[in-house]
DNA sequence: CAGTGGTCTAGACCACAGA
DNA sequence: CTGTGGTCTAGACCACTGA
């Protein structure tokens, strides 16, 4: 039985109208506050939007955007006739287009990566065709492993285009490759990953500081920029015990 | 650079104002045709949203609301002031919130299920909060070997609800639990996965066909129907020599 | 500057669920 | 029947891009 649920008093603030953060993106910021501390609890129903717009002040399209967002982030569940309501279970968090190195400093950990290796190489033509470059080009290798704490969490190997031959390798030390190519006006929009397992190699458990033979979890990646260009092609290996990933699917 | 690109002529075909398809379905639906099918090739740019709506006499939002649909797909990426191109890169399937076995179909392959096991039992802590039931009210556990051309694939742990407690196990055989759940008017909307590996046990390994400790994919999960109830609680382990996950991710 | 997508409004009609 | 969300329209103004 779907709870009747009186809605915070928070939300009914005024809402920024000059400021740059959309109208919608306020009032999605609101409700999931609201569901992630419970005031709207596992099952609420949401008053329905026509209401919701009018004590917000706004139209029901801003309302509706604002809702579905959240749905899209598996928050709330909507029902023809029925009405909006809150997904029962814990609220996750989602796998976002990030590098590992952001994750772990927003869990509070301590990330610091060590470069193994950094080459100017030629594109295979693997290489070539899942960056979309010339057979042949330029390209940086980059090798790297991603400690957490001082324990070895990861190894990251990462083949860049060439227009990134100069990248700063000491940075790489303390920043993640994200924020170093954020810092150079490259932004990520999509990525296709691919994620496994299989048995670590000697060296990968050597470095890992496991056995040779025990499972490693994998990932691939190809990012691509706002533009639509392949800026990046990785190949992960990740300790299981220590790392895995968490994703949220809704059906649209 | 950024191609211009004429569309295909396809696109422009009448629209079905009349049936059950929502008319930026449909839109979304030709343009995604046309870029698998590289009729728009990677990196092919799209007229503007307003040229679009006219030559299509649809309204923007609803032409808006099909690219969009694209752009979450990962198919389109657009920039202000620039225009919306096709992204880069082979155009890969997603992971959807269907079963394994619809998966399998799918690709053209013969799944099958051997059931191992399946008794009613108790909830325990774990299992009530992660399916919102009393503790200690009853569950049904089901234990299943899925195969693929006669290939074990994967070994399958899932718990359901008291309501599913008469659910048919011939049934099961033939067809993915989704399936099943589906034909009672259980429809999935969300899922919470966690994905990561670990060495088989010996069961496992003898299951799988495979050697004790050697690594297994693994993935538990969480699903959730129309109403935000929680209705299936999974815990799977894979061969990852023969299976694994791919994920589309986009930036918002 | 002109052109693009991003946001927002104020309506309308429809499809579906439940009493 | 009433109430809900789902779709669609025809505008408006703004913010950002590149020439």
């Amino acid at each position: 039985m779907p709870q009747e649920q009186s809605l915070p008093p928070e939300l009914f603030l005024d809402l920024d109208r000059s400021g740059p953060v959309p109208l919608y993106h306020q009032v999605a910021s609101r409700l999931e506050s609201a569901i992630r501390d419970e005031s709207l609890p596992p099952g609420a129903k949401l008053e329905n939007e026509i209401a919701l717009a009018q004590r917000l002040g706004l139209s029901r399209p801003t309302i509706r955007r604002a809702i579905q967002d959240l749905v899209d982030k598996g928050l709330l569940v909507r029902r023809r006739g029925i009405g909006t309501q809150v997904v029962q279970g814990k609220v996750t968090r989602n796998v976002e287009l990030t590098s590992l190195y952001e994750d772990l400093s927003r869990q509070g950990q301590e990330p610091d990566t060590i470069v193994l290796d950094s080459e100017e190489s030629n594109a295979t033509s693997t290489i070539a065709e899942t960056l979309g470059v010339e057979l042949g080009s330029p390209v940086l290798h980059l090798k790297r492993l991603r400690r957490s704490n001082g324990i070895p969490l990861a190894i990251l190997d990462n083949v860049l285009p060439a227009d990134f031959l100069d990248l700063d390798l000491d940075e790489l030390t303390r920043h993640g490759l994200y924020q170093l190519l954020r810092a150079r006006g490259v932004t990520m929009r999509v990525a296709k990953q691919r994620i496994g397992a299989r048995a670590a190699s000697g060296m990968e458990a050597e470095l890992l500081d496991m056995d040779q033979g025990e499972p490693v979890l994998t990932m691939t990646r190809t990012a691509f920029d706002s533009s639509g260009r392949a800026v990046e092609y990785g190949t992960h290996c990740y300790r299981p015990d220590l790392y895995s990933f968490e994703i949220t699917l809704v059906e649209r």
